[in-house]
DNA sequence: TTGTACGCGTTATCAC
DNA sequence: GTGATAACGCGTACAA
């Protein structure tokens, strides 16, 4: 077992100082060739390579990103982590993923771990606890230690930070857009309870079209799932109810479940009743038909995110003003839940 | 902005030495009760909190674990990051993530970025460019330095260090004997390219339940496509032209082509045609009808390999010899793609 | 051209 | 009881 090498023992075995050392392997002018030579061949059989830890400590600088997202199974956030481990892997960082597992509690967990030095900076994405208290003292406390902090998808109008989001409402507007374009009268909403940002920006988007196109907003037409656990008696109950001819969901699972109960119910899909959901995710694709999805792009967002977190980190000047929030343009992908 | 607080800003401030506000922090005997009182309140009243990075390089031990994993888009892979997080999280170790995204090259540049002092161990399941390359000097290195390794699900036998797998074989051989339990005398097999170690012992399963049943094992019934970017006409072609009366795919996505191609062809699924898939994911759960699938409990697989590091890190004397191969047993989810 | 000294933040040992 | 000192590994301003 031939433990990690250090300048220390490179300088003793060669009988040099460490500063020589640690000059000759950055190649600088001011050492001669031959302890150069010398020196850098003697680190190449070592195969030595500098601590990154102590070079953290040195530069005040770990080259490590922190990223707290709810979860990491729902093919959303996943393709975020991807996009984010892209841009920054190729930025040199390293990226330290914690699992908020939707609560509050070990979301403030996770972050204390880390900002004690072990991350230059966050991107996260809010737990349904954190956005239920509406609580982000957590938030804040880090942003005013000056750690840099880029929220993503659920985020807060409380914390003054960097964000990227996708034009949820935008989004929700096309999809119900299309769906009166085909002629459907009785267009159903599949939500979240309320206290999700994303839920009420699709809701706003989904009631903004209905009434542009001179239609009503019917409560009883709305159905408000607990976010956790999906009760399908719940979705069946409500469709068979409703009879809709047409159903816009704020997430994919919702909608391949809400599919599934009409199909149950003797229901064509998209002859009889069109169906559109949120996330363009594998369920989406796969799923029979194939569900027509809007698409948040997740994996730009995460690129996104990484980009401004990376430039805020590396730019010296703090300038608190200046925070900007990019808004991602969603796609509507038609597939064969919906009318050609 | 209140920039993050040391022991020395502490000291400073209240007029002692760095040590001892140390102890004092650490509630040590030999500080007085009024200075000790004193510094924890001040301490309090700022918030603080050790530096990470300094303890780190004290302790030579940064609380830090490493996983490398092929992609993070594959449910698999999510559900075992998933309980690796769970696992160390609850230990007080954070889980950097990279992704080798399959590719030999990124695994390597991901492990020596890592090795240098930013883990204390890894967890990881080999690219598929590392299967083909069949060159694991990497992790030979790693090993070598006495950076402790786990290995799971795509391992190899030319490392020496703790490994959790299923045991495919295993559940290969369970799967294809339901299927001729049923009474399917026609059983395609849907696999990758050989060099992958998890394909090649499902194959086996596969092989060797046929052979106990009396089957004979035809060439001309297994299919070996590239693991990357499916070709569903390659699928479409070899099950128009084989007319299988039952189809075992070694993957999840293979096994969703598959049942859509032979649907397409006119085949009704469980009745015409069993099939059954690997890893018991959300396409195979919400698939029509759902896909009977060997379950490899990821997330079990994830705390399993976890439990393994940690301990390993843990504790103090290396014993080499006495690496353990975890193997867990599959199981198989019977859904709606087979026969009751 | 090479070496010395110091600092990053913490803890442990030892001296006062 | 309290404080000075060294050490973890590195980089660098400054001295020789």
């Amino acid at each position: 077992m031939k433990k990690k090498i250090t300048l220390k023992h490179i300088a003793r075995e060669l009988d040099v100082s460490i500063s020589t050392v640690s000059k000759a392997l950055k190649n600088s002018e001011e050492i001669g060739r031959d302890t150069k030579e010398k020196i850098q061949a003697f680190a190449k059989l070592y195969n030595y390579k500098p601590n990154n830890i102590a070079i953290s400590l040195k530069n005040k600088r770990t080259k490590n990103i922190g990223v707290i997202v709810p979860d990491i199974v729902h093919y959303f956030f996943t393709t975020v982590v991807r996009g984010i481990e892209k841009y920054a892997n190729a930025k040199g960082y390293n990226v330290i993923v914690c699992l908020s597992d939707e609560s509050f509690d070990k979301e403030v967990i996770n972050m204390e771990m880390l900002a004690n030095g072990s991350i230059d900076g966050f991107i996260m994405s809010l737990s349904a606890g954190t956005e239920k208290n509406n609580d982000f003292n957590h938030l804040r406390e880090v942003t005013e230690q000056g750690i840099p902090l880029v929220l993503f998808d659920r985020v807060t109008d409380e914390i003054a930070c960097d964000k990227v989001v996708i034009d949820d409402v935008l989004g929700a507007y096309q999809a119900t857009k299309k769906l009166i374009d085909e002629g459907r009268k009785k267009i159903a909403l599949l939500t979240t309870e309320d206290f999700f940002s994303v839920s009420r920006s699709r809701n706003k988007g989904y009631m903004k079209a209905l009434t542009d196109s001179g239609m009503e907003i019917k409560e009883e037409h709305i159905l408000r799932l607990p976010f956790m656990d999906i009760d399908e008696d719940l979705i069946s109950d409500f469709l068979s109810a409703v009879r809709p001819d047409a159903v816009l969901s704020v997430n994919e699972i919702f909608g391949i479940y809400g599919m599934r109960v009409l199909q149950r119910c003797g229901m064509r899909v998209p002859e009889d009743v069109s169906i559109i959901g949120f996330t363009d995710g594998l369920l989406a694709k796969h799923a029979n038909p194939s569900l027509t999805s809007v698409a948040q792009h997740g994996e730009k967002m995460g690129e996104t995110a990484a980009k401004m977190l990376i430039d805020r980190v590396e730019s010296e000047d703090d300038d608190d003003a200046s925070y900007r929030t990019t808004i991602l343009e969603p796609t509507l992908i038609e597939r064969d839940s919906t009318i050609g």
